[in-house]
DNA sequence: ATTATCTATAGATCTATAGATAATGC
DNA sequence: ATTATCTATAGATCTATAGATAATGC
């Protein structure tokens, strides 16, 4: 066996991490193979012996940085005590922190419109994904799932607006308002 | 004078209506500028007599599309009585019709992702006709601009997940989730 | 000896431009 | 005579592939 064990599978973490991070910042359709490569420090030639086609890459790019997103949030919720953790996961991601670095943010915000067009599998992968994120909200807020839904909706809703607007006073201000109905429709609820 | 008065004129918005329909199914950048100008009947040549360039025909396009939405939603609560006009805006915006026809549909959760990520100018448009659409809402429930921005949010973030989701039930929990939240903070606020 | 990565390239786009042609009003 | 549109093309991408080269374990 030449190259030491798992050293394939190694670079074929990288270049799903350098993707995430591309995509992230750029989307998905304006980012290429070769960019994506060159991100992982290699040359695109290589690429398709990694992944079938763009399309295969782009599937696991988006399990790989869901479930990173979820992580993230799964540590906001840890450094919290146990009366305000659902408040520190939204006060998390409805920061200007978090508007302002989609480099490493959530990417239902940033790639949904995208995801929307591209194939079934993709289309599945996602679903699976954001299920597992509604679940970890539910769980954590202690809601039922159309709660759940609705408050996972207007999170993605308020970063889209809050990052597309030019104007930073209304962005601001579109989170601040996201962030207190989101925990309305919380209690609300319970 | 050759040609008829503002017939260029009229050329051009057949051009953006072109546009808009293609972006609004297909995104903004996968979309290209000999494809537009198929659409309105023309070859791709002469579009840079109408434009200087794709980047400002996005620029009018988003301004034409997001009044066109308004227009539309206008027309959804003239239809209805006094007391439920703003129901019957938020239903129809969050109905399964306006979810799989995307082609007539908002471009706020269709290409936001796009739009973050263009120019300066692009934004400028964006963040004004978003501006419109707010201030429409906030008239209509008469609520204050937090619930109205929150509202929006939630509207715009709910097509955007059920549009990516491929399990039409959670799709349809989805929209019907986000319709009773979006009904329950403007109750809350008035 | 075997496998991963790189080099080079085919073929298909894309935006944008220059110059030719067609369509109108005078 | 004047303006709008079309034809043709330059130059820069993009995805994907084929074959050569480099890197490892035996």
């Amino acid at each position: 066996m030449p190259y030491p064990e798992g050293h394939k599978l190694k670079i074929r973490g990288r270049i799903i991490e350098s993707a995430a991070k591309a995509f992230r910042t750029n989307g998905i359709r304006e980012i290429s193979v070769p960019v994506i490569m060159k991100g992982a420090g290699l040359t695109h030639g290589g690429f398709y012996s990694h992944f079938d086609n763009k399309e295969q890459l782009v599937s696991e790019t988006c399990r790989y940085a869901i479930s990173d997103t979820i992580a993230l949030l799964q540590k906001a919720a840890d450094q919290a005590g146990e009366e305000s953790k659902i408040d520190a996961v939204i006060s998390f991601y409805l920061s200007p922190y978090h508007r302002d670095r989609t480099e490493i943010g959530c990417i239902l915000p940033a790639l949904s419109g995208e995801i929307s067009r591209s194939s079934e599998e993709v289309g599945q992968v996602f679903t699976q994904e954001l299920q597992r994120m509604i679940d970890f909200i539910c769980d954590l807020a202690k809601i039922d799932h159309a709660t759940g839904n609705a408050v996972i909706s207007l999170m993605v809703g308020t970063i889209v607006l809050a990052r597309s607007v030019s104007d930073p006073k209304l962005s601001d201000h579109l989170l601040s308002a996201g962030k207190q109905s989101a925990k309305g429709l919380i209690e609300n609820s319970t």
